[in-house]
DNA sequence: CTGAAAGCGCTTACAG
DNA sequence: CTGAAAGCGCTTACAG
């Protein structure tokens, strides 16, 4: 039913390797030949089957990438901004939804190297190291997204989190706030979780402020819901706090919902900054104030750093840390005027 | 460098055959060679090469998806149900961003097939006869999410947007509302524009409320910004409404940001229904009551469907018009009371 | 410039 | 039960 390029070769009275000839390599066959080859490809709607090129070239021009959990908002700008990458350079992406699953992501990156994917892009997780053994036995490269490894030298683009959340912390204090709370991801998550809890503390030792730890942090997972709960915990510990650092935009919202069912004003009685940057900061009410990861930029990066190491090349840098800034919107109040 | 079924069959003693066999039909070859294969799979490392595989099969266990626009949260979910889906029957998923691009739909439409993946699952754009000729070339199944035909039978699967547009306005009308304003994609759109536009007119009618479309409906993108500079201009022509419906979660978020700026409370002042029951429904402020769409479950439906074709079984359902639902939550206020 | 042949890594009748 | 051979759809030296 699909054509091949014996069909192609037939009709046009030559042998295939002509054929293949027009398609890698036209200006080596005569005109006459090429133009009765292309008009065979035409007539017969021919298109090179991709996996037996493949199997010859070992390059499928396809990339894998793993996401813990595709559902989250973090995700949609950098995935857009790898298939834009990958678009660019002719590549596809085979996205694999891990759903934060052992199992399911060992069994993904399986299927990945059966299909013979050229490279893979790991987000977010921290790599442990039975991850790092599957990563060395598929044999192709790796970046990381989102996520970086100190232990192993895997290329990766992130943000510098510590710095981020020490800005973060800063900003509020800058604004007159010193009794400030978080929100954060586990201590266990050496990610997004310890180094954003380490700036935010290096941002109160730095300006002598004395708050301590087990009173002005309170933890939870990365939903709305998990913001909502840790927000309550917190306020009933701290309920002096006139500021709020939620280190993710959808646990910032939930702390924002628990603030307006509790007739809280934000940012009246009590600011609020986030971390992501995701395009709910902008749409909700008040617009939320956060911390901008530059996600479409980093999906970009890490395809384009996977290219090169695909094609041999050498990477400038092999952790990336890119610029992240502050958007001021409309939930941190400046209390020194 | 990679392992292949030869290195297995060298070191196990065997032939090619063989070592085939037991990946394919184990219980057909001795036990005596069969444990010898499978230690040298194991000490190898080895795992078969799904493009040669594919060759002869004809099969890639690989499906397509086209996604005009990847950043929107819409897509979210029901990339989620289609992935979930895909890993269940043994699929990967290659999702592929249009960026509402006639041109890039076409050439990924190409490079998938070149990919020979086994189907397609188109989503959200309406079919125009070229992009039919297109999927006829393909050769493979295709499946409408979020979208559908009635010129061509290609199978679908969606909510009914009349019905659904007609149940919001109906919402809004038991509510005691009768001045209602709408926001709506443009009704040269044939999946989520002028269905929405007549099932809204169909309940306005319905209910006896005499009401000019030039005055109440005015049209947008369905972006956060359009449905901001949408409803700006309706509120101008229209300012004694008291309800609004807004034919996307975002659309209906932009308005609400646009009443807030203007001081007009919401639900107090002016009632808003959205369309969708993305995520960030439950995550604004106040919560927005909207339309859910089953989105999960469509990206499921979709890919079962899809992998029934390939597998050649038929359909019980053509087009699939899944269930919509009404989520009450805090932008609708009720006149009756 | 062009064709025949070998080969990419598998599977599957076909003999034995 | 098992191996040799043909073949999936291409590409690429190798001759000519």
């Amino acid at each position: 039913m699909k054509s091949t390029i014996k069909d192609v070769a037939k009709m046009a009275n030559v042998s295939i390797s002509t054929v293949s000839r027009v398609m890698n390599n036209p200006d080596i066959v005569t005109r006459d030949k090429r133009d009765k080859i292309l008009e065979a490809i035409e007539r017969l709607n021919y298109t090179p089957n991709a996996l037996a090129r493949g199997l010859i070239h070992k390059r499928t021009q396809t990339l894998g990438v793993l996401i813990p959990d595709i559902s989250n908002l973090f995700y949609a700008e950098l995935i857009k901004g790898m298939e834009d990458a990958a678009h660019e350079s002719g590549n596809n992406l085979i996205i694999c939804n891990t759903d934060n699953n052992q199992d399911r992501r060992q069994s993904s990156l399986k299927v990945l190297s059966e299909k013979q994917i050229d490279g893979i892009i790991f987000t977010s997780e921290p790599i442990f190291p039975d991850s790092y053994e599957v990563f060395k036995q598929l044999g192709v490269p790796i970046v990381l997204a989102a996520t970086h490894s100190l232990e192993y030298n895997i290329p990766s683009v992130k943000v510098n989190d510590e710095q981020a959340a020490f800005d973060a912390a800063e900003y509020l204090i800058h604004k007159g706030h010193h009794r400030i709370g978080m929100i954060s991801g586990s201590m266990l998550d050496p990610i997004s979780g310890l180094p954003r809890i380490q700036g935010f503390l290096r941002a109160l030792r730095t300006h002598g402020i004395d708050l301590d730890p087990e009173r002005c942090i309170e933890y939870g997972n990365y939903h709305f819901n998990d913001g909502y709960e840790a927000v309550r915990r917190l306020h009933k510990k701290f309920p002096e706090m006139t500021a709020l650092f939620a280190t993710s935009d959808e646990r910032a919202l939930g702390c924002i919902s628990y603030f307006h069912e509790h007739k809280i004003k934000v940012p009246d009685e009590i600011s609020v900054i986030g971390f992501d940057n995701t395009r709910i900061a902008g749409m909700c009410f008040p617009k939320l104030t956060t911390v901008a990861q530059p996600l479409y930029e980093m999906g970009e990066l890490a395809v384009r750093k996977l290219d090169r190491l695909i094609n041999g090349e050498s990477l400038e840098e092999l952790r990336t840390y890119m610029a992240h800034w502050i958007v001021e919107r409309e939930t941190v109040r400046d209390l020194t005027q």
